[in-house]
DNA sequence: TTGAAAGCGATACCAC
DNA sequence: GTGGTATCGCTTTCAA
C-alpha cells in the first residue's frame, strides 16, 4: 500500500498520469487544464482525451497550496433549520456560485466553542471569507470575541462578514451587513398602534439576544412617538420559537389578559402565538390582532396571513458575498475604506390579515 | 509581493515560522501539533506558546495533500430553504461533527448541469463521500448518471450516497439510504379510506418526480386494497409548493369539487390546499379532510395540525454520514457488502386534528 | 509552444 | 526524543 507507481489504478488519477499517457509534460497539461495560456491545438486534443478517458479531476488540495484554487467563503449558522437563515445562505449560494466561487456552510448549534472551532477550521481551509449569521449574545464579551476573529482571520489573509450582527466598534477588520432591526419593529409596532392597539403583548425574543434587544427598543420607541404607556409587564422574553410564543400567550392569557395585540419577535412566534390564542378560544384577528418579523414564507402561508415585518434575507446574502469579492477584486491597493464596511438594508412592514382594530368593547 | 521570506507578517504563519521562531525543526512543530507522537514537555511548551503567539492554524490543504487531513463530506441539495432536506442536512452535519469531520452543503437549484460540476468541484475538493439528497426525476437516464457519478467518486477514492432516492441498480458503488415512501402513503391514503372518504383530491408531486410516482403508487394501492375506485381525474401533478396546493384545489373545486378530502404529496402542499379551501369557504377539517406528508415542523404549526406521515429526515443524515464512516474504518478489507449499500427507514402517520369523517350530506 | 525544475505547507520515514 | 528530508499534486517562472 505504500508505493504504487503504476498509471493510475491507485486512489486518484494525478496530472502526472495524465502527462505520462498523453506525451507530454506535466507543465503542458496543467496549462492545457487552466487554460489561461496558449497552447497548441494539436496539443490540446490529446491531452482532453487522456483526461476524459481518465475521469480525472484536478486535486483542489494541491492547486489551492501551489496558489491557484476557488476562492471559498464560509457560512456559519446557528441552526440550518431556521428559514431566515437558510435564504441568507441562499443569497450567498447564488452570488458566490454566479462568480465561480464555492460556499461552505457550517452549523453552530449556538455554542460559542463550536463557533470557535468552525472559525479556525475555516482559517485552516483558508476561506477567502468567513460570514456569520444571525444575532449574538452578550454585547461586551461579543465585541472583543469578534475583534479576535476578525484580526485573527485577517492575519491568515481572509476576512470576516457579519450578517444580521451588531457591527464592531474602534478599528476591527471586518465587514457588517445589517439591516435596519430597530425601525423594522417602530414601523410595526405603528402600526399596531395606529389601528388603535394600547394593550400589547411583547415577545421580542432573548433578552440577551442583540436581535431581539433592537426589536423592543423600536417597539418602545413607537409608544413614546404616540404617546402611548409602554408596559414592561407586557413584555416576555424567550427563544425564537413556535413554543415558547404559544407558552407567552397561555401565561399572558393568566396574567394580563387584557392585550389586543401581539407583537411577535419572529414570524415563527407569531404562529405559535396565533396557535394558543385559538386554542382559547379567541380569534385572530377578529379578537386578538397579531404580527411577525423576518416574512418568512410561512407567514403568507399562516392563516390568516401574517402581517410582518419584511426583512431582506436573501439580499443581505448577496451583498455579503458581493462585499467580500469587491474587497478582493480590488485588493491589490488596500483602502481602508472607512465607511462601506458597515451595511444597512432596510426592512419595511408588509400588511397582511392578521390585524384588525380592537373589539370595540374592549 | 513575490518572495517574502520575513517571519509571519506575510499572510499567514507557516509551520517553519514556528519552527524557526521556537528554535526547534519544522518536525518537530508537526509532532507537537499532531499530537500522535511521543515529545518533551519542554518542546511542546516552546511550540505551542509561539503557536499561540502567532495565531497559528495549520494549513489544511498542505495537511490534506501531505496525507492527513480531516475527513470531509458534502451534501448537495436542491434548495437549501427546503425544510425536509434541511434537516437531513443537519443529521449528517451532527454526526459528521461528532467524528470530528467536516461538512459542506451545496446547492444545485434542480439543475443537473449545476450537479455535475459540483460533483466533480466535490471530487476535486477529495471529500470522503457526495451525498445527494432528494427526489430525482427520469428514472432511466437518472440510473445511468448515477452510477457515472458513483464510479467517479468511487475511483477518486470518494464515495457516491443517494439520500430519499431510488437505489442504484446493478454492481455499482453507491449506498442508497431510503425510506419507505411508498409504504407511507398507502399508510396515509389508508388512514383517509378507514374514515369513509372516497372522493379523495391526490396532489403527488411532478409526474416525473420518483418521490411522487412513490407516493402516488401507494396511495392507489390503499384504494385497492379498500376495493375503492381511484378515480385518475382527481389527481392533479405539480411542484412541491404552496402555490401548487393552492391552485390544484382551486382549480378541482371547479372540476371535480365533490371530493371531500386532500391527499397532498408534502405539508407544503397541504398548507397551500388548505388555505384555498378557506379562501372558498370551506373549513377544514369540517368540509373537507387534508392530510400532508413529510411532517416538518410546520405539520404541527398550521391550524388545523396537519395530520402527515413522518419521515425521520434528520436520522436519515446521520444514518448516512454513519455509512460512510464505517465504510472508512473498515476500509482495510474491502467487503463488497452484497446488502448494507440501501438502506430503508420506516415511516409513519402522525395523526393530528386535520382529518375527519366526510360530511354526512356529502 | 513546450519542458524542466523550483516551490507551496505539512507529514512521516530515516537517521542520530 | 529530535532533526533532516523526500514527498504529496499542481502552478509557475525560466530556458530552450
Amino acid at each position: 500500500m505504500s508505493q504504487r507507481k503504476a498509471t493510475s489504478d491507485a486512489g486518484r488519477a494525478t496530472i502526472r498520469d495524465v502527462a505520462e499517457r498523453a506525451g507530454v509534460s506535466v507543465a503542458s497539461v496543467s496549462r492545457v487544464l487552466s487554460g489561461n495560456y496558449p497552447v497548441s491545438e494539436e496539443l490540446r486534443r490529446r491531452v482532453m482525451k487522456v483526461v476524459r478517458d481518465l475521469d480525472y479531476v484536478t486535486n483542489a488540495h494541491a492547486r489551492s497550496l501551489a496558489g491557484g484554487g476557488t476562492p471559498t467563503v464560509a457560512i456559519l449558522i446557528n441552526n440550518i433549520t431556521g428559514a431566515a437563515f437558510a435564504h441568507v445562505a441562499k443569497g450567498v449560494e447564488g452570488a458566490a456560485t454566479l462568480r465561480g466561487w464555492l460556499s461552505l456552510v457550517g452549523t453552530t448549534g449556538d455554542d460559542p466553542e463550536r463557533e470557535l472551532a468552525l472559525v479556525n477550521l475555516m482559517r485552516q481551509q483558508g476561506v477567502a471569507a468567513v460570514i456569520l449569521l444571525g444575532g449574538a449574545y452578550d454585547y461586551d464579551e461579543y465585541q472583543l470575541r469578534m475583534a479576535r476573529f476578525a484580526r485573527s482571520l485577517d492575519a491568515a489573509g481572509s476576512h470576516l462578514v457579519l450578517v444580521g450582527r451588531p457591527p464592531l466598534e474602534g478599528d476591527v477588520p471586518a465587514t457588517t451587513v445589517d439591516y435596519d432591526n430597530e425601525g423594522g419593529a417602530y414601523a410595526m409596532a405603528s402600526h399596531l398602534l395606529s389601528a388603535g392597539h394600547r394593550r400589547v403583548l411583547v415577545l421580542p425574543g432573548h433578552a440577551e439576544l442583540t436581535t431581539a434587544q433592537g426589536r423592543l427598543k423600536g417597539a418602545q420607541r413607537a409608544f413614546d412617538a404616540y404617546g402611548a404607556p409602554f408596559d414592561p409587564g407586557m413584555v416576555r422574553h424567550g427563544p425564537y420559537d413556535y413554543e415558547h410564543g404559544y407558552e407567552a400567550v397561555e401565561a399572558a392569557l393568566h396574567d394580563t389578559p387584557d392585550f389586543t395585540a401581539v407583537l411577535a419577535g419572529t414570524d415563527v412566534v407569531a404562529a405559535g402565538a396565533a396557535q394558543a390564542l385559538r386554542a382559547a378560544g379567541l380569534r385572530v384577528p377578529e379578537d386578538v390582532s397579531i404580527v411577525g418579523y423576518d416574512d418568512i414564507p410561512l407567514a403568507s402561508q399562516l392563516t390568516p396571513q401574517l402581517t410582518t415585518v419584511h426583512v431582506p434575507y436573501e439580499e443581505m446574502g448577496r451583498v455579503a458575498l458581493r462585499a467580500v469579492a469587491d474587497r478582493r477584486e480590488g485588493g491589490g491597493g488596500r483602502r481602508k475604506s472607512p465607511d462601506g464596511d458597515h451595511l444597512v438594508l432596510g426592512t419595511h412592514v408588509v400588511v397582511r390579515n392578521s390585524v384588525r382594530p380592537p373589539a370595540a368593547h374592549a
